[in-house]
DNA sequence: CTGTTAGCGCATTCAT
DNA sequence: ATGAATGCGCTAACAG
């Protein structure tokens, strides 16, 4: 009997009959208890078809016996495969996002994958110190948001050779693989929208977000190559809050009263906005029109018309984190891919 | 030379020559190339303090050099800490959840520490699977929701030595810490709030949660100690959205056309309530009381006057959060907390 | 302040 | 179908 059996032992004694919990059995001690060598619960426990079911129901008995809980630890770092995603985005407040988390969550969890989360507030210095910490982890994937990301960011993933998904944007020189759509468009197409409907005095209301900023940017283009200059600009502190679009339009209306449609940069801020216009009395569409962006749960459903962007149908955490499981089966067969999964301009007339 | 020192230096090579990237640098090989051995670049890493100046910079050159990236895998393994924080709750599209989340996020990642996210989806035999899979990474915490789980759940929990916290709910045997209130005690307060203004035809819509339930038990109660029976009772699927609220209201004026008050499981619901009246024409609070759950962004902000529940200064989040940390910290030394957060009723009676 | 020794618990060869 | 040997990369404990 070695040293090693002798620890072993030791703690099974203790998680009996101490007081104090103890870490656990090992491997070891679930086959000293089956009667069989480790690697044979090893194979029990991931490759149950490699096994004769009578030492399958010894090796489960055993394990119950025991209490045994694998040490995920451990077998990433022999197996070298970690089973484990990461997810970096600004913010989970923010609907948009939150619907993705779940959306990522619920796709590895089915396969098996658990979720490392980080959250990078729209700053790129910390996403910069998250991927860092983040890939000490050894994941198997990471999925991060948008394209811009800092020098150090992009080396560090390029250098890791992890699976990387860019969401959220299109990118000229991806990483590795990328899943969005371009924003700029976004902006040209409802610049489009509003002037077809004869708006002019046409109001952007915003948060400090590089996407939103890059639909503003293809707005104000668009705008322009037909001769319309914006009537407003507001620019609101993050994080978004219904409040923020409520005080987004009272300050847009300061700057220009006589506006026909204010443009959001975010489903959130559009509902605030909302709310304020009819507060105040104003008509929803008749006198200002109100542009969310997103399709969010209750942007269908408020009371008033809404238009808004529709980000085409699979929820885009969803089709990275596919992405992501493809390349992890196929080995490294399968080469980088960019997805464009475009945009739907939708407009709602009435509820 | 070892066969070891031989790997390394090919890992090196190819990193540096071919197209295909390599998993990456080691301790060993900053070691080399720094001149020392490998556990003073683990303490030049973890404890600089304990290192001559001189030799830290040689040793941070070297991770320059060589662009070693930590393996917390293995660290893990060898120290027996993780610096892995569990966290699961039912869902993150929950406004009420997502800050909670939020606010974990920021509590751990200052203390050094990384999140490993669970959905339970409200489905006690997710939650059972989810915490079999995490006890496997070897968290140093986790933060369950609610104190509603199945035997399993709660003995793998005790077994695992692992610091749990148990969030939003107060609980007679906690697992080990809690940080909650009591939801019988807010339905209740509720119920006194709504019947001291005056209201006697009091509706219920909820989802299907746990927690929501037992406020509603609370409400119920304490009404019926007061001879007034709840004119409507009316549940909704999850997941909560704003839509769900303007259904549910239309089904419970079906169900009770003169109900004056609208006790909802949670703001966003409340919302939908709230958007459905108006687009009636009915005058809230005036012909109408809604009341919500949280005090989230949007319900300081909604239009019409609301009344909510407030729960208490700091993020429940936070605090379940610096509980962990501090057990860590201080090793085994602190014993078992129950933190009862309290609540707050919150009257608004205008915008 | 720095080095040596010895595992942490598992999975990956190969054997049998 | 099962087992033996070996090392993944790091840190704890002790030496010096």
């Amino acid at each position: 009997m070695t040293i090693k059996n002798d620890q072993s032992e030791l703690r099974v004694l203790r998680t009996a009959n101490a007081d104090i919990p103890v870490s656990g059995a090992t491997l070891a001690d679930v086959a000293k208890v089956a009667g069989v060598s480790p690697i044979t619960v090893s194979r029990a426990l991931n490759q149950p078809q490699l096994v004769r079911p009578n030492t399958l129901a010894r090796v489960q008995q055993a394990v119950q016996q025991t209490g045994y809980v694998k040490n995920m630890m451990a077998g990433a770092l022999a197996s070298n495969r970690s089973k484990l995603v990461s997810l970096v985005i600004p913010s989970i407040a923010t609907p948009i996002f939150a619907e993705m988390v779940e959306a990522v969550t619920d796709t590895l969890t089915q396969a098996g994958y658990q979720l490392l989360l980080g959250l990078s507030r729209y700053e790129p210095w910390r996403e910069e110190v998250l991927v860092e910490t983040i890939l000490s982890r050894r994941p198997d994937g990471i999925i991060v948001t948008g394209t811009l990301h800092t020098d150090n960011t992009r080396r560090r993933l390029e250098l890791s050779g992890v699976p990387v998904v860019e969401a959220w944007d299109m990118a000229s020189s991806p990483i590795d693989m990328v899943v969005g759509f371009s924003h700029e468009e976004v902006g040209q197409a409802t610049a489009r929208h509003l002037l077809k409907r004869g708006y002019r005095r046409i109001a952007i209301l915003a948060v400090n977000d590089p996407r939103g900023a890059r639909r503003n940017q293809g707005l104000q283009a668009e705008l322009a190559r037909h001769g319309v200059a914006v009537a407003a600009v507001q620019l609101m502190p993050l994080p978004t809050t219904l409040q923020l679009g409520r005080e987004g339009l009272a300050q847009l209306l300061a700057q220009a009263p006589e506006l026909d449609a204010v443009v959001c940069s975010s489903d959130t801020l559009a509902h605030g906005v909302l709310t304020e216009a009819v507060s105040r009395g104003l008509d929803v569409p008749g006198q200002v029109a109100v542009i969310g962006f997103g399709d969010l749960n209750f942007a269908a459903h408020t009371y008033p018309p809404l238009s808004t962007i529709h980000v085409d149908g699979r929820n885009i955490g969803t089709v990275a984190a596919q992405l992501l499981l493809d390349r992890l089966d196929g080995g490294n067969q399968v080469r980088p891919r960019v997805i464009d999964t475009g945009f739907e301009l939708i407009h709602r007339a009435s509820t």
